[in-house]
DNA sequence: CTGAAAGCGCTTACAG
DNA sequence: CTGAAAGCGCTTACAG
């Protein structure tokens, strides 16, 4: 049932390649046979090829991302603007999940270049610079919150994670725990070490058992309450790797009682949409997603332009107080 | 840089097919033969171009998925059981998202009609049954929430709806209201109608100005807060149309100073992670997801194997009672 | 077990 | 302005 370029030929009662100049509005075509054939195409019901066509322009326009899980909202929301961004500079997007596995991620990525993808992003790789070694195996590839990768966008997750903490100190607190992840290791990193820091450089105590590391999920930082709740002296504050955790780690203090901000104060990171509208609304760093998926594009075109020297770039984000942060329990305002 | 069959063929000093075939393990080639070209495809860095092989098996054993929006969790968990259970089926995933435009919808069909997948699963489609009449020129197509297309997987919108608002009613509630989606045209009927027909069989009154219409998203509900608490006789009870409207119309209502379930019941549609963890945790109707997204594939393939006689499909779903329904305000339990 | 040849559906110099 | 021919990178009957 699949009209071909030769079938238009043969009713139009000319050569394919007349007709595929008509249709890619070639210049040298004159203006009747053009309107014919492609009325006729319609008519047809024709699509053309992109498979044929790449394969002799030896291009997709395509971009491939590589996402870990769709299910949590900053990432669909960092896709939703690479996608936006790509199809304004002409890509279509393919998208696929890893669920945060190595091997899915790497078959995500060979799948890709088997479709010949023009290039690829790499949301929350877990190979990271080990793309570096395969680079002149696959297309050009951008990854996100990998500052030692030289194709990397991250958003300052070390000043950010900072100036959370900062703000929990200036509060008054000085039993600070963070929940970070397992699952995003660059990233992760970052932010503890932004957490660290702070407190090394106040003099403030690191408890190690307030330093618990869970999945980035709703369910581990529900999981995280229990086991912050069992500690002797539980923290006053709490940072977390991102909202879902901090949501996450919300409900489960609740349930068991506490109170938020009024016996533990909670910091997140991200600002998805649902910080605002949770219980109480959190505080929150704020990514600044639509720039990060615009650079992650653009980089990418400088790469497949030939371009090498394009650089990590680390952008900064802005912290949202609300209201899941207050001064710790027995400290007057 | 690229290295295509011909170049291992010409390494190996054998003819193209050799290397076709002892890359496809075809039965008749020598086992030695075999390995070393195998080898030498490793070591050479071949990826095969699945544009080329599929342009001539005329297969790409690929299915499309149009999405409205990734950044609803509820369908981002549909698009994972259907990423899963395609990939069991072996076929890859493409997705692209609709963002609720009837226009951009068609381009994602005919852009991945382009690539010649080998059927469609449109989630949310704003096209709906116009598909049928396209039916010779697309590939196959399923949809979700359309049960007067033949190949569409549902759930129970009437029945669940009937169910939620029965819940209301139950417990004494007699000014109901329902905040609805216009952007999903399908699901939004068919609960809007459980909603009336049970308020209609019990005698109990329809206010027209407590049926508001917003469009699905947390800002919607959220704004449907303010216009609720503006009649001079507000709802003591309201069903969303999803989740995503109940938990931005519990926030708003919260700072209005309205209490739920005290002063307002509320259930939402879904069941999305977050229905358990904002406060009060919702009450919601659960959607059987996986169940879903394993039909949607099922029925595609059964189209794409040539039955036609696949039938829309219905699928149960059940009411999940949590605590931000409870008896109206002065009625005591 | 292996090769030569045709062909999938396109595009694009090369002629005219 | 239009056509014949070559070729993109693969697979697969058809011979041997």
């Amino acid at each position: 049932v699949r009209v071909s370029i030769t079938d238009i030929a043969k009713v139009a009662g000319v050569s394919p390649s007349t007709v595929s100049r008509a249709l890619a509005d070639h210049p040298r075509i004159s203006d009747d046979t053009k309107a014919r054939i492609r009325r006729l195409a319609d008519e047809m019901g024709y699509t053309p090829s992109l498979l044929a066509r790449s394969l002799v322009t030896r291009d997709t326009a395509t971009i491939g991302v590589v996402i870990t899980e769709a299910s949590d909202p900053f990432l669909s929301r960092l896709v939703i603007s690479i996608e936006q961004i790509a199809q304004e500079q002409g890509y279509s997007v393919l998208l696929c999940s890893s669920y945060f596995d190595v091997a899915r991620e790497l078959e995500n990525v060979y799948a890709f270049h088997g479709r010949r993808v023009t290039g690829i992003i790499v949301i929350g790789s877990q190979i990271n610079r080990g793309y570096l070694k395969m680079q002149d195996q696959l297309p050009p590839i951008t990854l996100t919150n990998c500052p030692n990768y030289p194709y990397s966008v991250s958003c300052d997750n070390l000043a950010s994670a900072r100036q959370a903490v900062e703000h929990l100190c200036q509060l008054g607190h000085e039993r600070i725990g963070y929940v970070g992840s397992r699952r995003s290791h660059g990233s992760n990193q970052a932010r503890t070490m932004g957490y660290t820091r702070v407190l090394t450089e106040r003099g403030i105590p690191i408890y190690p058992n307030l330093l618990l590391e869970q999945d980035g999920t709703l369910q581990g930082g529900f999981a995280a309450a229990k086991e912050l709740l069992a500690q002797e002296l539980p923290a006053t504050a709490v940072f977390c790797f991102n909202d879902m955790t901090a949501i996450g780690l919300l409900n489960g203090l609740r349930q068991h009682g506490v109170r938020v901000p009024a016996d533990i104060s909670i910091v997140g990171f991200d600002d998805v949409p649902f910080a605002e509208h949770c219980y109480p609304p959190l505080t929150t760093v704020r990514q600044p997603t639509d720039r990060m998926g615009q650079q992650l594009v653009h980089m990418l075109q400088a790469l497949i332009e030939g371009q090498e020297d394009v650089g990590p770039e680390i952008l900064p984000a802005t912290l949202v107080i609300r209201e899941s942060t207050g001064p710790p329990p027995g400290l007057a305002q």
